[in-house]
DNA sequence: GGATTATATTTTAATCTTAAAGCAATCGTC
DNA sequence: GACGATTGCTTTAAGATTAAAATATAATCC
């Protein structure tokens, strides 16, 4: 992601996102808009970040990764890591390396087919994950309590349909 | 950002998107609608990230960095930079020498201060600009073109309150 | 069976990002 | 005016990310 994310050693987690200050009124309708949506993505993604890192030392991606396996029991090989998460396998590799040194998971290869790397949690991974997927649960339902439930379905129900044409129009 | 972005090189555009297939039926609807926000988010960044390197050749941050500049005729020191980029100062630092090495900015010192230094967009950088400028904004409206502007200002609507409330639950 | 093609992964070079440490210049106070 | 604190910026180390090239293995096709 872009203009976004903590900057707290220039101004502090008050001063966070404004991207909305590059605006100028000429400025058409969808571009404010997609300017505040990046803006409140990069609001929780930041304070996510933050507290994975501040309460269990542990970055975004590694514990996207953590997440993808944890819902595998029987393991994803690297290419299988590397659709879920929508990443190129160059990034999984150091990800996968990282996570294997911390002995969060473990990498095998597949007796059938010696290319494959078959990646899964320790059990020290899983019960640490249990942990940290649970309070990161708590914070998402905490950081969007400024939502009921019906505003929260509508909210979803309009990114479905703009994730949908923004796909086609992908080309 | 995390977990999104182009990945042509595994999976190319047509797998693009589905962070969703993180969920699991017990999730709670905000970690659905979170995660469905932020594939929405990382498509239209991934798109735009991908065109404006095809058009244009530049990065995402680059341009950001030269939209600032051109709101702002006079210049901007590097602290000014860093704050409504909302990035940390040592970012600034970089994305700067490269646009300067590449002729679209200058930096001066500023006479009054001498740590301060000024930036500013050249000629050739602001007509660059203004042409990147008019496409990403085409773009952008495309790719929202899915929502009527009655839903798009729903939508946008939406998103401010859920802004507010995030930023005051950052504690 | 051997050559070609395809697939899975790693490596490399480039960019962006942060936090923290360092440097240089200014400000405030006595 | 000198000293200590503050401010503005850069540097450094670590991590994430991509695209492209390299490597290794498997599958296909004569």
């Amino acid at each position: 992601m872009s203009q976004g994310g903590a900057k707290l050693t220039v101004a502090g987690k008050a001063d966070q996102a404004d991207i909305e200050t590059r605006l100028t009124d000429g400025d058409h309708q969808a571009l404010r808009l997609w300017l505040r949506m990046l803006a409140c993505t990069n609001l929780i993604e930041g304070a996510v970040r933050e507290r994975l890192k501040g309460e269990f030392a542990i970055t975004l991606p590694r514990f996207d990764l953590m997440a993808q396996l944890q819902r595998s029991p029987r393991g994803l090989s690297m290419g299988e890591l590397s659709q879920r998460l929508m990443v190129t396998g160059g990034n999984i590799t150091g990800i996968v390396a990282a996570l294997e040194a911390e002995g969060l998971i473990v990498r095998e290869a597949d007796p059938a087919d010696r290319r494959v790397n078959r990646v899964r949690l320790t059990k020290t991974g899983r019960t640490s994950f249990e942990r940290m997927a649970q309070a990161h649960e708590d914070w998402i339902i905490d950081l969007y309590a400024g939502l009921s439930a019906q505003e929260q379905a509508r909210l979803s129900e309009l990114l479905g349909r703009l994730k949908e044409h923004a796909s086609d129009a992908r080309s």
